[in-house]
DNA sequence: AGCACGCCGACT
DNA sequence: GTCGGCGTGCTC
């Protein structure tokens, strides 16, 4: 007796699919990529049909029958069934799961993939003029309609409440209408400047079509944007469509903007910002081809596209490309991995390249593309060390520094201040005693927010209010020691009373909007000085800063992990690339108790460049990435024994494989976090595929171990930190 | 992950 | 006497 099966995937964390009987009649129609409805154990799940039907012969299993075909035609097409196959292998996930993260909202479950042409709120003749006879103390209508003044905005892109977009919809002033995704209604192309045809003609690779990956490696300024839409403009007169990657979801819209000026309408926006029904009619939208430019965050990759031939993967080195939990996936790597498989072309952009990048353009698997002058002719900006050991420090800024801000001020300019910690300060202390407000549920200590007059914990979220005595012995003795981004616009507020300073950091975030009216103060230059995180070094414009002060880079030097320096030498050459004014190098000073440390002196005086050379020097030598490969399992319990049990069990299981070091299992960085006792094991390797086919024997297996059912265990391929 | 089954503690 | 704790087994 023979039986027609097919095969399953179920978003479940099990590391395989199940088969199903294939009722009469829908043989026909099942192919790898359709949903179906599948009973599995007590419940009905959606999952993703990854084997087409086959005969099998009768081995005595009770395969269940397969529930209801959802839709009509494969909602994964072989490129994005294939994508997420490849993905689940490579990062030793299960492919339900991973489809599941690749599908949008309510495509996960039942919902009906139906495209309804992606709209556009657009002003109508009334609507004009209600705008310009509106009293000024309708703010909120106002604002509204003011968005919309210039020009037509797709329906998730205008910030509008839906009651507003109702009320103003009823009155006839704005309406909803399909969007013209043929019409371009462009702003013309500014002429290029030598440097930039000449990189522009390098990435065209004399107009052959196939895989390829550049690396386009371009100071701040140097006009990047623009080569990239003369990319997508080429792919787009071809019939084809691009995505376009961004690591954060507040620079969506800025570049969104930027890209729909030149190529109108067509641009749609992808991530986590927007509401489920907008990004999965985004996502119909470009399978079905309706929408030729995709602008999205991480998750973005896994969008279908129809005919995809570019993706630009924009700050290519930002680590939030790296997914941090659950599945752990490198947008920035799936990009590549993608193109290739359907020969399309990336392109990688980024000021400050990883160094993975650099070395794959060095060997030449990359095409090294650079942009070395700022398209306004401003000298690139020079860092200069401040050596702050031994000087009286006023809330952590030295004396030459705020003599550099004195005199910027005076002169009516603008500074900015990075420091990468948020709240006031990073530690209360006692000085009667020594207390030290720690987390009870971390092993860390809580930051000190004084405006909101909270203890937090930055690692689990645990929040207190400030004690107004010392818990430990009584005395009102609390300092807070060290400094926070609030804590320096503080004192600079102090400072100078008479000049605006702001703070940008997520906690100023939270608000909507907030970003854009700060940036559109900063750009009229009604902000003095704004201070702030590494929001600020990543890739908002601020056209008029004379001077960047980095409070402190400091930590990286001594932090453990083998990338912090890496990361604290982006920061730095991104922050320090805001300096600067059109035709004026802006002044950057770097505030540093390590004058000597010969990888800060390598950055400021030569450059990141050399400083990459210096880390690849070292990574070679440490059998670190590029060099080598490496992989991390994690465990964590409430039980404090277990995790390490686990991994030791574990680390057994790579005896056999002799090309792959698993290293002795050590407690992380932060041992206990959010009242889990954490622990790892690191996995390193000289090639990829032996470190491949170590984890594909093993890492299925791993659910076997007594401990397993105790601990949360996961994966970490190319993890992007070793805590 | 969910969900059910099953075997030991403090209570409507 | 039950309600429910979470160990452990299983999902085509």
């Amino acid at each position: 007796m023979r039986q027609l099966l097919t095969s399953v995937a179920v978003p479940v964390p099990l590391y395989r699919h199940f088969d199903y009987r294939v009722v009469a009649g829908q043989a026909a129609q099942l192919r790898p990529g359709l949903r179906v409805r599948v009973p599995f154990g007590r419940r009905q799940l959606t999952g993703v049909v990854v084997r087409a039907p086959f005969e099998a012969p009768d081995d005595g299993q009770d395969y269940r029958p397969l529930g209801a075909v959802l839709d009509e035609a494969p909602l994964l097409d072989p490129d994005l069934l294939g994508l997420c196959e490849w993905a689940a292998e490579y990062y030793r996930h299960p492919l339900g799961e991973v489809i599941a993260a690749a599908l949008p909202g309510s495509l996960k479950h039942e919902g009906r993939a139906e495209l309804h042409l992606p709209q556009q709120w657009q002003l109508t003749a009334a609507g004009r003029e209600a705008l310009a006879a509106l009293p000024e103390r309708h703010r909120a209508q106002r604002a509204a309609l003011e968005a919309l003044r210039s020009r037509a905005l797709p329906s998730a892109d205008w910030s509008a409440a839906a009651a507003m977009r109702a009320r103003l919809g009823a009155r006839g002033w704005v309406e909803c209408r399909a969007v013209d995704t043929q019409a371009a209604p462009c702003a013309a192309a500014p002429t290029l400047t030598a440097a930039q045809a000449r990189a522009l003609a390098e990435l065209e690779c004399g107009g052959e079509a196939g895989f390829r990956v550049s690396l386009l490696e371009g100071v701040t300024g140097s006009g990047k944007t623009e080569l990239y839409l003369r990319r997508i403009e080429a792919m787009l007169a071809q019939g084809r469509q691009a995505l376009v990657l961004v690591p954060e979801i507040s620079l969506t819209p800025q570049l969104t903007e930027r890209l729909r000026e030149r190529l109108g309408p067509r641009v749609l926006s992808f991530h986590s910002g927007m509401s489920e029904g907008e990004r999965e009619q985004a996502w119909l939208a470009a399978r079905a081809g309706v929408a030729p430019v995709i602008v999205g965050t991480r998750s973005a990759v896994f969008v279908p596209f129809a005919r995809l031939g570019l993706i630009i993967v924009d700050e290519e080195h930002d680590p939030s490309y790296k997914q941090q939990d659950g599945f752990r996936y490198s947008a920035r790597d799936l990009a590549i991995v993608r193109a290739r498989r359907l020969q399309a072309e990336v392109i990688l952009g980024s000021a400050t390249p990883s160094l993975e990048s650099l070395h794959n353009a060095r060997s030449g698997r990359y095409r090294a593309v650079r942009l070395r002058e700022r398209v306004h002719a401003q000298p690139p900006p020079r860092i200069g060390l401040l050596d702050v050991r031994g000087q009286a420090l006023a809330h952590g800024l030295s004396p030459a520094l705020l003599g550099a801000l004195d005199a910027c001020l005076e002169r009516g300019e603008q500074a900015l201040l990075f420091i990468n910690r948020r709240g006031y300060a990073p530690m209360l202390l006692c000085h009667a005693c020594g207390w030290r407000a720690a987390c009870t549920a971390c092993d860390a200590r809580l930051t000190l927010h004084r405006g909101r007059g909270r203890l937090i914990c930055h690692h689990c979220g645990a929040q207190q209010s400030v004690p107004k005595v010392c818990p430990s012995c009584g005395q009102s003795e609390l300092m807070p020691l060290g400094q926070g981004t609030e804590r320096i616009e503080q004192a600079l507020a102090n400072r100078y009373p008479r000049k605006r300073i702001e703070r940008l950091d997520s906690d100023r975030l939270g608000k909507r909007h907030e970003l854009e009216r700060l940036l559109a103060d900063v750009r009229a230059q009604t902000i003095d000085v704004l201070v702030g995180t590494q929001i600020l070094a990543k890739g908002h414009d601020f056209p008029n800063l004379s001077l960047v002060g980095i409070v402190s880079a400091d930590q990286a030097l001594y932090g453990a992990d083998f990338r912090a320096i890496e990361r604290m030498g982006q920061l730095v050459t991104q922050v320090a690339g805001r300096a600067g004014r059109a035709g004026q190098a802006g002044e950057v000073w770097l505030q540093t108790h390590e004058p000597q440390h010969p990888l800060l002196r390598t950055l400021v005086e030569r450059g990141y460049d050399a400083l990459a050379d210096a880390l690849l020097e070292e990574r070679a030598m440490a059998r670190l990435p590029p060099y080598a490969h490496l992989a991390l399992l994690r465990a964590e319990s409430e039980d404090a024994a277990l995790p390490l049990r686990f991994l030791r069990g574990a680390r057994a299981l790579y005896a056999p494989f002799t090309d792959v070091q698993a290293m002795e299992p050590i407690p992380s960085g932060m041992e206990r976090r959010a009242g889990y006792t954490r622990a790892q094991l690191l996995l390193q390797a000289d090639s990829r595929a032996a470190l491949q086919r170590a984890l594909a024997a093993t890492v299925p297996r791993l659910g076997e171990l007594p401990e397993s059912r105790r601990v949360r265990w996961s994966v970490d391929v190319d993890p992007a930190d070793l805590f």
